[in-house]
Order: structure tokens, then C-alpha cells, then sequence
RNA sequence: GUCCCCAUCGUCCAGAGGCCUAGGACGUGGCCCUUUCAAGGCCAAAACCCGGGUUCGAAUCCCGGUGGGGACGCCA
């Protein structure tokens, strides 16, 4: 089996066409295939290194890895149709050559008038068949004073033409409703749907899986798959993805290409686990058991991919839903490994003006912390502001929030502040035991208790009325203490100066 | 306009004629846990687009309607 992605690159890599190359991928994972990975750069006007460079780098990201493409090569390269342009030319020159294609000397402007005329007429919005019949010699004649033609393929009269689509089932076309494609552009540039099929038929693509909105495509390019007598591989049409009111995803429903969900911090095996879900379900009913089916939806690639299957996928469109992408990524935030969770923070501290050291301490000590932020955040741009106080902590800064000033100037809490600097003086390193043991003497020490006790502890460790567990932020504050000096890590304090500055601003 | 595709809770899926008093997940509401916010646990509300057939029996099959989407380009 041989399945192929094939994007063109002018622009960032959307979505919906990122879980075409994950269904893609899926299969070839899941049954021992080859997936590659092919740019269609056929339109020189929009197409661009750069996107290729940034669509690649997503793929990349979201994991999937190609057996054959533009940047790794493979036997039956190369892999950009901007580079096989001779093998374009010299199909359609042979379509010509056996009467099975022709020459269009039709201008773009009086396509327009007879498409436009003939859509109100009888509904047909295809070409007209002008160029069908010209004499060889008018063909020539015109050719040799110069006039610029493109290639028409000759779609064959009143004919069915039908396949069965692996998630659709059957489907059917008639010839009339087809009009004659260009194949080759006067430029001499291939339109798509004939470097498609050359691309495939060559490539060996066995199973071409992509978006519905190719469908209609599907019969022109067998109809061409027969011309020049290659077997047509199985195909199947994948319905789109939708906004959230189910009207085509777009900007305007907020991120819709995957670098955008990426700077917003998602992590790639939550959206590729997401993605999976539009439109299939990795409940295997073999799992069913007592009657109860298997309930998690959330697999790892590689256990997706086993799963799949094209005949589980469903046949209507799906609605985006950032909600349930968060709770998968909060879910892969929590499995996450805080090394790799600390590396990806990075950028996302550096947006919120917090610098940190590359220094091998620092993000160990990064690393430690980290899980504070992910265990209750759902996306990593949360991360900075959930540990901005271990960062800028500023006793000044937190009392200029009246609500927390006139709280923490109560006798109650001030007398927390005052005996917790005091019991926190002596202690040696705090983890979270000895801060309970801290925190029950402080506790003896001013009679207060629960809320009383534990909110103007929170306020003077995280500057904060809410945030961070305690738990975990108390032996965070302490470590960073020990590894300011030197780490790169600018104004971490511990919790003993913490205390003691509290104590004093407070009288 | 013509052709094609689709139609189960707000959303994503399960359901391939009786197992359905329609199941799960996200979200929502409530309760529990808890020194806060979360997280976690438990419970709840919430759907077969409409109309005709076929059948002993239809969410499941057929036809029509309606609604949504796609295509009709010298874009892909």
C-alpha cells in the first residue's frame, strides 16, 4: 500500500488538511505501508518555498514522518511537481498525439462570457467544446503565428463514470455534467488534475485518501487514469471540518492552521489525537466487553494508527471544537515529561518577558516547577503568568492590589506574616512536610486557622489570592532560593526572605 | 442554475432491522473531596430533521421534502 500527502504549498498548512495527511499517515503506519509526501507547486503564482519550508516543519512537528518526499528523496522522485514537468509534457503530447486531447486557444475572458451565459441557459457551468473540432490544419496554422494554447483533455460522451469510494460506497457521475479539463496550461505549466494522476499513476499511489471537496475531481482524473492506461487507485473522500457554527472553518472562527495552535500552545500529540476524533471513533468493537465499550478517546499516534481504519470513518462533516482539543491537550499536559514541557515553555516565558537562562540549572529548576503550571493550565501560554511569581515576586506589587492590601493589614493575617517569617527563620530547607510542620506552628502560634491561616500564607509565598498549590509552590520557592545565584534565573527568593519582607511591610 | 455528498444530545462519536426505556466523550448543572483556584470522583439534564413507504417490527432499508456542505477555473 502506497498513500500519499499532497499539499501545495501557498500557505500555512490548515487543519482540515493536516488530518487529511494524518489519515493519510494513519494508514500507512497502521498497515505497514508507505506514505510520501508530494508538493503541488503547479501554481507558480501562489506557490512558495517559504510555505513548503513552514508546511513541512508542521508535519514534523505533529510528528508524522514520510517514507519518500521533497526532502528526503525516494525512488520515484522528485517529489515537487515544479521538477517533473517533462513527464507532464510528454504524457500530454502523447493524449494529443492519439486524438485524446486537443488544443484550446479560447481566451480567459471569453471562457467567462460563455460560462456565464450558458449557466443561465441549461445549468452547465463546464467548457463549451469551442476547440473540440478544429481542423488539424487551423490548429497548426494558428500555432505557427503564435497564438498561445492550453490542452483540453477530451471527456468521452455519454458515459457513467463510477467508484467505489472506501468511505462513501458508491459513486456516480455522468459525462455530460463533466466538461473538457485543461491539462496543460497555455504556459506549459500541468493544471492539477492532470499532474495528479501522472503523479500517482507513476508514484504507485495505491490509495489516494483526501478531502470531499475533491469528489467531484474524482471522475475527470479516472477518466485520465483510462486515456493513458493506468488502473485508477481506490479512493476515498474524507468529509471536511467545520467552524463551530458548521460553516467552513476559518479565520474568522479563530486559529485554523496548525502553526497558530502550536503558538498557542497546544502540544502536537494533543491535536493530532483531537484531529483524529472528527469524523472516526478509535473504539474497537472488539473491545466491547459486558456490554461496555471501551471508553477513553485518547491514544498515542502510533495506537491510533492501529486502530484506523478508512471504513469507521464518518460520512458527515465535523465541527471544530476548541473545547475538547483543551481537555485533550490538558490531558497530554499532565503525561507530559516536565523536561520536554519546561523546553517548550520557553517561548512562551520569553512573550511574557520572563528571560531564562539556558543554563543547564535553570531549566532543571524550570523542569521542577513546571508541573505547578501544567497540572491545572490547559494550554502552555497559560504557564508563564501561572509561575510569574516565582519569577517577579514583589511585595509591593502584591499589596498595590487593594482587595489583597486590606485583607492581608487585618490583624489575623499580619499575624500570620509576622510569625510565619519568624518560624520560617530557622528552618532549614523546606519540602512539604516541613512547611505543614511550619505552618501547624504558625497556626499555634497566632490562633488562626483554615482560610484564616492558609490565604495570607498564599499571598505572601505567590503574591497572589489564588494560584498554584501551595503544596507544590512551597518547595519551588524554596529550590529557586538555593539556585538564584549565578542560575540565570532573575529575582527568585525564598521563601524565608519572602516571609521576612511580608512581616516588615506589614509592621 | 446544474451535478455530487451529508443528516443521532449544544459539539464529536457509538448504533450496520428487533439487544435502544438510544450508549460514550467534550461542554453544561449539581454533589463529594479540598486551606483557595484547579485537578479528581460521583450524579443529572440533553438527540434519532420532516413526510411517506417496505416490514410482524425501523435511528437503522427505499422514495420525496427540508436543511447543511462541496464542485462546476488556463486554483489546488
Amino acid at each position: 500500500m502506497r498513500v500519499r500527502f499532497a499539499p501545495s504549498p501557498t500557505g500555512q498548512l490548515h487543519v482540515g488538511n493536516a488530518r487529511t495527511a494524518l489519515f493519510n499517515w494513519f494508514l500507512a503506519r497502521g498497515r505497514g505501508g508507505e506514505f510520501i509526501l508530494r508538493i503541488e507547486d503547479t501554481d507558480v503564482e501562489r506557490s512558495t518555498i517559504e510555505s513548503e519550508a513552514a508546511i513541512v516543519r508542521d508535519l514534523r512537528w505533529l510528528g508524522l514522518d514520510w517514507d519518500e518526499g521533497p526532502d528526503i528523496g525516494g525512488a520515484r522522485g522528485p517529489y515537487r511537481q515544479s521538477e517533473r514537468l517533462h513527464l507532464y509534457q510528454s504524457y500530454a503530447q502523447e493524449l494529443l498525439t492519439i486524438g485524446k486531447a486537443y488544443r484550446c486557444f479560447c481566451t480567459k475572458e471569453q471562457l467567462e462570457a460563455r460560462r456565464a451565459a450558458a449557466m443561465d441557459a441549461d445549468g452547465f457551468a463546464g467548457y463549451d467544446g469551442a476547440c473540440r473540432r478544429l481542423s488539424v490544419a487551423d490548429v497548426d496554422t494558428r500555432l505557427a503565428r503564435g497564438e498561445k494554447a492550453a490542452i483540453r483533455f477530451r471527456i468521452p460522451e455519454n458515459r457513467d463514470v463510477g467508484f467505489t469510494d472506501a468511505v462513501r460506497g458508491e459513486v456516480r457521475f455522468h459525462t455530460s455534467v463533466i466538461g473538457d479539463p485543461v491539462i496543460m496550461r497555455a504556459e506549459g505549466v500541468p493544471a492539477y488534475n492532470f499532474a495528479v494522476v501522472v503523479d500517482d499513476a507513476l508514484m504507485g499511489v495505491t490509495q489516494v485518501i483526501r478531502g470531499e471537496d475533491h469528489i467531484s475531481n474524482t471522475p475527470r482524473q479516472i477518466l485520465l487514469y483510462e486515456a493513458m492506461g493506468f488502473t485508477p487507485p481506490a479512493f476515498a473522500h474524507l468529509s471536511l471540518v467545520m467552524g463551530p457554527d458548521h460553516a467552513p472553518l476559518s479565520k474568522r472562527h479563530g486559529a485554523t492552521s496548525v502553526a497558530e495552535f502550536r503558538t498557542k500552545g497546544y502540544l502536537p500529540e494533543a491535536l493530532v489525537n483531537y484531529l483524529a476524533l472528527i469524523g472516526w471513533s478509535p473504539r474497537d468493537a472488539t473491545e466491547v466487553v459486558d456490554g461496555a465499550s471501551e471508553q477513553s478517546e485518547l491514544f498515542p499516534a502510533h495506537e491510533l494508527a492501529r486502530r484506523f481504519s478508512l471504513s469507521a470513518v464518518t460520512h458527515s462533516a465535523g465541527a471544530f471544537d476548541e473545547e475538547k482539543l483543551a481537555w485533550a491537550n490538558r490531558h497530554y499536559l499532565k503525561i507530559a515529561e516536565p523536561a520536554r514541557l519546561a523546553e517548550l515553555s520557553l517561548p512562551f516565558f520569553h512573550n511574557a518577558g520572563i528571560s531564562i537562562a539556558s543554563a543547564p540549572e535553570a531549566m532543571e529548576f524550570l523542569a521542577s516547577v513546571i508541573p505547578i503550571a501544567t497540572s491545572v493550565v490547559s494550554r502552555l501560554d497559560e504557564v508563564p503568568s501561572r509561575l510569574a511569581f516565582l519569577f517577579n515576586y514583589s511585595v509591593e506589587q502584591a499589596l498595590e492590589h487593594d482587595d489583597l492590601r486590606h485583607e492581608m493589614l487585618a490583624d489575623g493575617p499580619r499575624a500570620v506574616a509576622v510569625a510565619l517569617a519568624r518560624e520560617l527563620a530557622d528552618e532549614p530547607r523546606l519540602d512539604r512536610e516541613r512547611f505543614r510542620h511550619v505552618a501547624n506552628r504558625v497556626k499555634v502560634a497566632t490562633g488562626q486557622k483554615g482560610r484564616a491561616l492558609f490565604h495570607p500564607i498564599r499571598v505572601i509565598l505567590t503574591g497572589r489570592a489564588e494560584g498554584p498549590e501551595l503544596d507544590l509552590a512551597v518547595p519551588a520557592i524554596d529550590r529557586g532560593a538555593d539556585l538564584a545565584p549565578g542560575s540565570g534565573l532573575p529575582r527568585i527568593t525564598g521563601c524565608r526572605e519572602r516571609a521576612a519582607d511580608f512581616s516588615k511591610a506589614l509592621g
